[in-house]
DNA sequence: AAAAATTGATTGACTAATCAGTCATTTTGA
DNA sequence: TCAAAATGACTGATTAGTCAATCAATTTTT
């Protein structure tokens, strides 16, 4: 296995169990089955590990919306087969989607990594705009849209983790939230 | 000024700004102009601490809401004025309110602290319950329906929060608010 | 009323443990 | 053969938590 996979995933587990400063970067070496300076070589700082490891997590969860939404032309349907792919990438991966949470509430999400985001948000502003002429939308603020959004998404996952459903009735329950959002927004 | 609480609110500073593990014990009692060791005459442990500074917090919510939501009759009022209420105060108190995400989102959460918000839930859920009788509120768990007010408002929050608005536009855009999660859960 | 004694809160120097990060050395693989 | 990757013992700094000493306020004794 690829070293620098191993670290990350070792550290995903400990970051969610003990969090980031809880976590010490020896335990994450060791854990991936690696001595102590190589994860060192990978990442200068351990800083820079966590940063790494949210920008990686957050690319893995937009390649996947993008790739399993299908090409929808009309825009309901697409911002649609969005909400849905994000929640089922959650539910297949809450470790990470736990650890993107928990790294948006504390003070490394504002520190100078910048524009991990950037470029995401804007296409999602895309979108909203083009729902909004469209007369899908409310005309809302759309940052307020997308916190909406994303809290909504959030709150999901939440009560999803919290019950032990089968996957029939996950996938009932994320379709009415998703029902729900469209009446709450619309 | 209470010692007690010179070092709740020093903690709650810095935990906000440097998260749980990466502020000192020491850096706390000094910032509480307090004497190291006195801090843990208070709290045995940096963990009590945390655990002591989230109950106070979030009591302190509890209490407030209480106090300013008027003992509407009508079970939409008194449902349109917990929400409202919820959010002025976070408005008023962004750390306390932080610091509650911050902490659920952090291994404390699931720390046996245990039912510190066990009988805040039995009263949303009674009073949940109470408006899907009345036929105000769809028919959804009622775990779920609390998960989602939840979120919302910590989305309205953090939008708020990341916009400089005028005390009326804030006011405007929490009604507004209020009105997007009624029209989602009727 | 003054002095002495008792009390509990407060202090900060201290320690054992742990931390992030370094570096001289060894291993790997092309 | 040799450059890059990997190692793990090591270090200086920092940590949570301890504890004997001090202080201020009150109570008891003279």
């Amino acid at each position: 296995m690829d070293k620098k996979s191993a670290i990350f995933e070792a550290a995903l587990r400990l970051f969610v169990e003990h969090g980031f400063h809880g976590t010490a970067t020896s335990l994450i070496a060791k854990e991936a089955g690696v001595a102590n300076g190589t994860l060192f070589n990978y990442f200068p700082t351990k800083d820079e590990l966590v940063l790494g490891l949210y920008a990686a997590i957050k690319q893995e969860l937009t390649e996947y919306v993008r790739i399993h939404t299908g090409n929808a032309e009309d825009i309901r349907d697409f911002m649609r087969s969005q909400f849905l792919t994000s929640l089922f990438w959650a539910l297949d991966n809450p470790l990470k989607f736990h650890f993107i949470q928990q790294f948006h509430t504390s003070p490394y999400s504002s520190m100078p990594n910048a524009s991990v985001d950037a470029e995401q948000t804007a296409y999602h502003t895309k979108i909203i705009r083009a729902g909004i002429k469209q007369k899908m939308l409310r005309n809302l603020p759309v940052d307020f849209i997308i916190s909406l959004v994303n809290s909504h998404t959030f709150g999901v996952f939440q009560y999803l983790q919290s019950k032990k459903l089968s996957k029939a009735e996950q996938h009932k329950l994320i379709e009415t939230s998703y029902e729900l959002l469209k009446k709450m927004l619309e």
